[in-house]
DNA sequence: AAGTCTTGACAATGGGACTGTCAGGTTTCT
DNA sequence: AGAAACCTGACAGTCCCATTGTCAAGACTT
């Protein structure tokens, strides 16, 4: 009597670490360090494993978009997040609107149809 | 008949390079390098010399804020101060009352009393 | 028991930020 | 006119960051 729509809480925490960074085509230990710089924070089971959500894969993509596409380091991430909360506005979906018309159109991070 | 205040317009192109320089405590060759990455742009005398407003060494010191002290590196400045003009907010003034409240709470280069 | 996870450490690579200098030429000041 | 400061472009060195990668010793899952 469960519908399988309830299962797709995005805040649900599902990914092991390694099946994370093999969504996100990064290293493990690149998750690691994210969380470490206070950048993502992925749940953990009673036993302490990693488990990181739909929103926290979403969160590690503009990381990268953020990194590897604008140039941004991490230190800016970590102060275009603090605006965003701060604002309480979806300033990046405006930057990458922004950006993506310039050069790369590729895979939107947030708005992705896939 | 000319009020002396009216030459105080920060807009108002004065300071050579150098002297420049010697207020922000930084090389030449740093400047140089920000009007290349398109993050300051001073005036130039019909001679070509460069001229920086009042206005232009505040934008510098807030390069320098967010390099030196938040660890942010160009291309994170260059996306805020797109957010900014976007936004049409004083959203570096508002991240500058956060950031100061945690550690250094010297000179803060807009809203400076002097 | 095998495989994956944990933390902590160490290292290598590549790139960015900043300073510094040199050269050849123009502008400004005295 | 001559000195000093400006211009552009190039090159280089230093230091730090981002990322990947590995190793070790231990805990968890199946």
């Amino acid at each position: 009597m469960t519908f399988q729509g309830a299962d797709r809480d995005p805040e649900r925490p599902v990914y092991v670490i390694s099946v994370a960074a093999g969504i996100l085509s990064c290293h493990p230990r690149t998750l690691r360090i994210y969380e470490e710089e206070g950048l993502v924070c992925p749940a953990r089971t009673p036993t302490n494993i990693r488990l990181y959500s739909e929103n926290d894969v979403r969160r590690v993509m503009w990381i990268r978009h953020l990194t590897q596409n604008l140039g941004v380091n991490l230190a800016g991430v970590r102060i275009l997040f603090e605006l965003e909360e701060r604002l309480g506005t979806r300033i990046l979906e405006r930057l990458y609107s922004e950006a993506s018309s310039d050069a790369d159109a590729e895979r939107a991070p947030a708005t992705v149809a896939k």
